[in-house]
RNA sequence: UGGGGUGUCGUCAAGCGGUAAGACACAGGCCUUUGGAGCCUGCAUUCGGAGGUUCGAAUCCUCCCGCCCCAG
């Protein structure tokens, strides 16, 4: 069992326990060393969370290990993410944690140590159909957290438990004095794990370096200048410093020119896209339902499989499809497929 | 140097004698296990400067200053 401390983790442990598994607790460390100060404690690979967590396993008289992760959260998670960012695209690092670290390096850390299955804290469901296994929706709607987790290889999902897949979040606060975890004093707000001060445009450019450039207006207009790609993301509106008769996003961020192209709310609309870095659990063409981000519900689309990229086409134009966010589709409340968004028009 | 025009928030811009619209930008907040979006709130006691007329001026008059055109 994956734990930080947090309520989610601790409860779903409790959960693991009553249900008579024999539960080993485990924490990663995944943050470099080099950031003393946690931006964020509630984060799921915080410094912190060693202490809490230890204190909720013994509170369940369970065996509690820490694992070190970070040299391969380096090179998967922090790395990528930075270069990702110089690319002029925009990373989801919770996908790429959930894909090379959580589901890949933790299990085979927690395999080495004698265990069979790994459990989570998160909001998801696993079921055994005559299909096969698939991921699922969880119970809880606002909590959902499939759009994170697609990358999970299908044959590892029978290895896999999320024990709260089938709660509601609101309810198990009204539970939670069943467990004694630490209840976060700190802001709930997520951001990014391993941005000290949550100010990752400052953290980027600490390896990025800022190199000044254009801001072209769609129909070419030079409107400015910006102050390096990597602050800039398709969509973004705010921070861009340029008055205009209407508000300007970011439309489209061209690396090899150093150029960040600017237009309206009207030129940020596309209804298809390519995506690789696929996982396909349902490889089967048709209509699907998709989301382009986290928090966005679903579109009507139609999809297809084509060599090692899935190719997408939305019923209605989306806001701000952005290279290097993920497509998630799902049909029913099975997770169909994933991928990286290569580019979408 | 003549002639014409113009000067209102960081930018664009209403107002044309009755006590400073709006948009963009910006700042803060909400939302949120990524980024972005969205939503809410804030943002010129003052209208290039100095005088004057008036109960009252950004709005009228005078002078000065700054831009922009057109002339020789």
């Amino acid at each position: 069992m994956a734990m930080s401390g947090g309520m989610d983790s601790s409860f779903a442990a409790y959960m693991l326990k009553r249900q008579g598994y024999e539960v080993v607790g485990i924490t990663y460390q995944l943050l470099p060393s080099y950031i003393k100060d946690v931006a964020n404690p509630k984060a799921c690979c915080s410094l912190d969370t060693i202490a809490r967590a230890r204190r909720v396993a013994d509170d369940l008289s369970i065996r509690h290990y820490v694992i070190n992760l970070r040299e391969d959260f380096q090179r998967y998670v922090i790395d990528r993410f930075i270069d990702e960012y110089r690319a002029g695209r925009t990373p989801n690092p919770c996908i790429l944690c959930n894909k090379y670290i959580k589901f890949s390096s933790f299990y085979r850390k927690a395999l080495s140590i004698g265990g069979e299955k790994i459990a989570t804290g998160h909001y998801a469901a696993i079921e055994e159909t005559a299909e096969g296994w698939t991921l699922r929706k969880s119970m809880d709607p606002a909590k959902d957290q499939t759009y994170f987790l697609y990358p999970i290889q299908e044959n590892l999902l029978k290895s896999i438990l999320f024990p709260l897949g089938g709660e509601i979040k609101e309810e198990l606060k009204q539970r939670s004095h069943l467990i004694r975890w630490d209840p976060a004093k700190v802001r709930e707000s997520q951001d990014i794990c391993f941005v000290p001060g949550a100010d990752y445009r400052e953290f980027l450019s600490r390896f990025i370096g800022l190199k000044k450039g254009p801001f072209y207006h769609v129909d070419g207009t030079r409107l400015g200048t910006h102050e390096g790609i990597h602050l800039y993301t398709v969509g973004q509106r705010r921070g861009l410093g340029i008055p205009y008769s209407e508000p300007l996003y970011v439309v489209e961020i061209r690396a090899t020119e150093n150029a960040v192209i600017l237009g309206t709310k009207e030129h940020l609309k596309q209804t298809r896209l390519v995506a690789d870095e696929i996982n396909i659990f349902d490889p089967t063409p048709g209509r699907a339902t998709g989301k382009v981000r986290y928090r966005q519900g679903e579109t009507p689309c139609t999809y297809r499989v084509s060599g090692d990229t899935l190719e997408v086409e939305f019923d209605e134009p989306l806001h701000a499809i952005t290279p290097g966010q993920s497509v998630v589709l799902y049909r029913e409340d099975r997770v169909a497929a994933g991928g990286v968004i290569k580019k979408a028009w």
